[in-house]
DNA sequence: TCTTTGTTTTAGCTTAGGCTAAAAAATTTA
DNA sequence: TAAATTTTTTAGCCTAAGCTAAAACAAAGA
């Protein structure tokens, strides 16, 4: 059965509701789709139908493990794509999310299996995220934890961001924050709960918790 | 204005049938993009009230220089994904022409020409068809002719194919026939207008005129 | 020139995937 | 528990891109 990229889109959207909320309901599932709650109704239908989905009115969806099968395997499209666009066409990585969702729906296993092949078999894409491999088992992410909840002196590696968005990722980068980057919390601030990151030259960043919130790191022992 | 794919084809289309017939009719255009004629009278009527076409009841469509720039600019992602295929994740030259049909319809202008940065900028694709530069212009293929013009005794340089089906891909594969390599014409046997090509290693090759008319060669002078 | 043949267009229908507005169901608040 | 609010579904409509069958036009042969 070949799925439209639309289909695909929902199959993802249903997805990342399930694993982050645990429930996708049609209102969030509209807004990740950019449709409307009517139009989740009909395409959940439809995805029912064909064994994706299992879904009862009012209830929120549900994928079966066919739906399951295909949501990963597009995740692992768009993070190979992801690496392909940043580390071998040079692509900021605040750049390359949109075009990663169009490429994603294109080609099947052998395309897939051949990129994977040519980029070394990455196991991260550049926001840190995890690549699923060919069948589809997603190695969880090494121990890491929001860089909110570092304390004072710690030291720490950069390993993940919890939101993707162009406009973070560049705030990110005016902070001279990047994936793999190494840190100590200097201090923190009771004003405003901001933090001061030292990083490899001794240079100083004022890092606000919002941020903190959404940056992943993993402890060192240094 | 943004093109869907299925647009995209048909100025392609359009714009193959020129260059090789001088001429787009409409049933031409059906067969090329997999649809009726009365599709295509549609579509045409489309391309012409968004200016990509010239189209007059009856007269067959032509271009005009948006529509030429929109194809121009499809045929060097086309080519170029070819390249990225076959180079990078070392696809056969058979195999990867449905592959670049779809890909070529992701991204813009920045996408492109930083694969084609990376690719080195190749001048030709993986079945030596030129590929078009960030402006548009396409180098002509250096003077080439026909392997069935050859004269016994030549010698040659294969240098592209005048049908890329997967079928006479395969064909020339098993033939040991490939881009790049040289031959010596050694004989034309009469009966069924075949040849005899040598090779590098002294191996013969016999070619039928079918094969050798859908041969592409640079003649050498060693 | 008239007729036959082939091509192109018209007319009307289909499917996928959207939309809005109103009805129905579920949930929250008083 | 009843009323108010929010969420979901239904009903009916729209657009892009295709299709078939029939009508109109163009080209070729008698």
């Amino acid at each position: 059965m070949m799925l439209s990229p639309s289909q695909e889109n929902y199959l993802k959207a249903i997805y990342k509701l399930q694993e982050d909320d645990g429930i996708a309901t049609n209102q969030a599932l509209a807004a990740m789709v950019e449709a409307t709650p009517a139009s989740v109704t009909n395409m959940l239908r439809k995805l029912t139908d064909t064994g994706y989905v299992e879904y009862e009115a009012y209830q929120g969806a549900t994928l079966t493990s066919a739906g399951r099968n295909q949501a990963v395997a597009l995740v692992r499209k768009h993070r190979l794509w992801e690496v392909l666009l940043v580390d071998k066409l040079q692509y900021d990585w605040d750049a390359v999310h949109a075009l990663a969702e169009e490429l994603e729906h294109i080609g099947g296993d052998e395309l897939i299996n051949r990129l994977d092949a040519f980029l070394g078999h990455p196991g991260f894409d550049p926001h840190g995220d995890p690549i699923p491999n060919a069948k589809g088992v997603v190695r969880a992410r090494q121990h890491c934890i929001a860089a909110s909840e570092a304390s004072v002196g710690g030291t720490f590696v950069v390993c993940g961001v919890k939101d993707s968005s162009s406009l973070f990722l560049q705030h990110l980068d005016k902070l001279n924050i990047a994936l793999g980057k190494a840190y100590k919390l200097k201090e923190c601030l009771e004003f405003d709960r901001s933090a001061v990151w030292t990083g490899q030259g001794g240079a100083c960043t004022n890092v606000s918790n919002e941020v903190a919130k959404n940056v992943l790191i993993q402890l060192t022992d240094a």
